[in-house]
DNA sequence: GATACGTGGTT
DNA sequence: TAACCAAGTAT
């Protein structure tokens, strides 16, 4: 029996019973393939799950504002998926008469969908025959043919693509999703479970113990500092809020007024410090508290362009999880 | 092709 | 603990 046939007998038995593996409808496929993108499935199948609860179809999703969008994505990161899910919606619906793309440079051609995620949704919701290559897939490709090609690089994916098209089975998304599967259960970054692997026989790093220095992957990112002073500034209930933009991090999401010498102009009665990382920077953030009368919190909103919010309607703005944290304690 | 983009879990 | 990493994409 071929690897192919090996491992499609070992996905029947053991693949994962997962919520979005209950259809294979492009728009239940889409939401979770942008979901998990950089994302563990614990992280995320509960929004997954919420986010379809919420936004049943595609026009629910299209009809709805951006804003309800990136409420449900609240917390999980990397938020121009958010954007671009919802303007994606809209674009279908709008322009596409709400019919999802079925060919893989159809989807492909749609706003925050790439390469791994057309080929993803092109195999399981329509049944074509190619190759979604993910960080799973990466692991093991590069140990099942003894690949050192660096996977860091977008050559690799071209030559592991190549590689697998031609060998694609007729139950393509299958095949894909049990290679997802096998990556995540059986051939895990370390410690891989070679033992109980049903393509073992096949294995080329394997046969060369080779499989724990597979793949290869070249990375070093420069972690840079960053001091951010917000100005929490209250009224009562009231609070101001501005909405960020799109080209810098927590693309869409709500936060306070930015000041550099706030303590020169106001009286501060509180002051609040976090240290936030993200995978690229870290964050220094103070919060400094001020209270002021009606008359000069309405003058200073309008300076700022700010958003008055009662604090009762919290709920309905999505705020970055350090200033999550802060709102739930004050 | 290199870099920016979140959050949380693992080693 | 710091580094690494997880169903990647846009620029």
């Amino acid at each position: 029996m071929n690897f192919i046939s090996l491992l499609n007998k070992w996905y029947k038995k053991n693949k994962r019973p997962l919520p979005w593996r209950k259809t294979s409808d492009p728009y239940n496929i889409w939401i979770s393939e942008i979901i998990f993108q950089q994302t563990r499935i614990e992280q995320g199948t509960n929004y997954y799950n919420n986010f379809i609860r919420k936004f049943p179809n595609l026009e629910k999703l299209a009809l709805s504002t951006e804003d309800e969008v990136l409420h449900m994505w609240k917390g999980l990161g990397y938020y121009s998926r958010a954007h671009n899910l919802f303007f994606t919606a809209q674009h279908i619906y709008k322009d596409l008469e709400g019919i999802f793309p079925s060919t893989y440079s159809e989807i492909l051609k749609l706003k925050g969908i790439g390469k791994y995620t057309a080929a993803a949704i092109a195999s399981i919701s329509f049944n074509e025959k190619i190759p979604a290559i993910d960080g799973n897939a990466f692991r093991v490709y590069s140990r099942f043919f003894n690949s050192e090609k660096d996977i860091s690089k977008s050559s690799t994916f071209n030559y592991f693509f190549n590689l697998m098209l031609p060998l694609m089975p007729d139950n393509p998304g299958d095949f894909n999703q049990a290679i997802m599967d096998l990556g995540a259960i059986i051939c895990s970054p370390s410690n891989p479970k070679c033992i109980i692997c049903p393509i073992q026989v096949d294995c080329i790093a394997y046969k060369l113990n080779n499989q724990k220095i597979l793949p290869i992957k070249s990375s070093y990112k420069k972690i840079t500092e960053l001091n951010i002073h917000y100005a929490y500034i209250k009224c009562h209930r009231e609070i101001l809020i501005i909405k960020r933009g799109y080209n810098d991090i927590w693309k869409g999401l709500y936060e306070f007024p930015k000041f550099k010498d706030i303590h020169e102009i106001y009286k501060i009665s509180n002051t609040y410090t976090t240290t936030h990382k993200l995978t690229h920077k870290i964050l220094h953030i103070t919060i400094s508290e001020i209270n002021l009368e009606s008359s000069e919190f309405y003058t200073i909103a309008k300076a700022l362009n700010a958003t008055i919010l009662d604090k009762k309607q919290l709920k309905l703005y999505a705020f970055p999880k350090p200033l999550d944290f802060f709102l739930l304690y004050n």
